[in-house]
DNA sequence: CAGTTCTTTTGACATAGATCAAAAAGCACC
DNA sequence: GGTGCTTTTTGATCTATGTCAAAAGAACTG
């Protein structure tokens, strides 16, 4: 979905706000296992997916690359910390498929937030949305089993089981891919 | 410390936004045990703690009690998604201690928020202060063993060790308070 | 399409943490 | 200061999930 019709979803938009975002945020593409942003870096911008997969990750201690979301079509991503704090991100943002974009930079985006009353509205409504998301895990990797967790992502967003590799879900999931591949076995039957 | 203390230490405000903090936010005391939220009410109040400890939890599908999280003096707390979206909580809110509180509604809050752009800062301020807390646990969560998740909660709020029992601790943490009081066994030896 | 590499599945074993049960330690209230 | 609650600790198993290793399957690449 187009990010204007997106946005109009949230709230309605005025003639002045809509040429600021349709100016402020640029459309991209990028393929496949292009990266976004990469450990270290700052995150200046912020996404909107208007279609294909982002994963979003992480290298722990013992050197595993370890998922901390999925993130898909009409759904915004960055690192929130980096954007918001201008701090070097932990995190590293990969493209898992082919993607329609629009960026947005910080100083463009609190431009159009001073300017227009919308985006601010949309700003909180994002991140609420980000908090919302988040929340559902930690309940998730609070109390359930593995197998109930992936039932769980089965039902909130069954694509991602089609779409991301097998080792991405599992430690998205909190667990080994043999453990996942075992969970899938045993539910097949 | 004092909510315009705080809300200084975030940014500059004007003198009409602070007599608009002064009406909006009303004070209040509650005794230990005292209950802000039950299951299924909706939050209309954010609170900021001047003093106390609060504790967010949620009864699970086997009937347990699991803690979602404290939040001590200097803190924000609400249910998101109860307070932002009006909708039925899913946790309880319980004071651990005598607590001295700030509350708003969201009405009050949305009026703030949109005479005074301060406050709109400030909002964006707690949603993300609760976006990064909340990120770290999932982190946590994710790939940290038990006793790793316990170190962490020292270095981060250690006085939550001193204040909070260890029943709700250990489902915080993700585990059950036998293994918890094996870890402090373990860690004093 | 044969060879190389990456991804997923399967198997055998090890272990962190759960569960159940009971003892010990703290607290509160007559 | 004893009697009854609640909270915490300790002990003995049990189980889900991890680890290591190897096989099977897909997916690129020249």
């Amino acid at each position: 979905m187009d990010l204007l019709t997106y946005f109009k979803l949230i709230t309605t938009i005025s003639a002045e706000a809509e040429n600021g975002i349709v100016t402020g945020f640029k459309q991209q593409q990028h393929p496949r296992k292009h990266h976004l942003c990469k450990q270290g870096q700052v995150v200046n911008q912020l996404y909107y997916i208007q279609s294909g997969l982002v994963r979003m990750y992480y290298i722990n201690k013992q050197g595993k690359d370890v998922t901390y979301g999925f993130y898909t079509e009409q759904q915004f991503v960055t690192v929130p910390d980096s954007f918001f704090g201008h701090s070097a991100s932990r995190y590293y943002l990969e493209l898992l498929e082919d993607c329609a974009l629009y960026a947005v930079s910080y100083q463009e985006m609190t431009r159009l937030r001073e300017k227009h009353s919308e985006l601010q509205l949309i700003e909180n409504h994002v991140l609420r949305e980000l908090l919302l998301k988040v929340s559902d895990r930690i309940v998730a990797l609070q109390f359930l089993s593995a197998e109930e967790r992936y039932i769980k992502l089965e039902e909130s967003q069954p694509s991602i089981l089609q779409r991301a590799p097998l080792g991405a879900i599992a430690s998205y999931l909190g667990i080994t891919q043999e453990t996942l591949s075992r969970i899938r076995a045993r539910r097949l039957s």
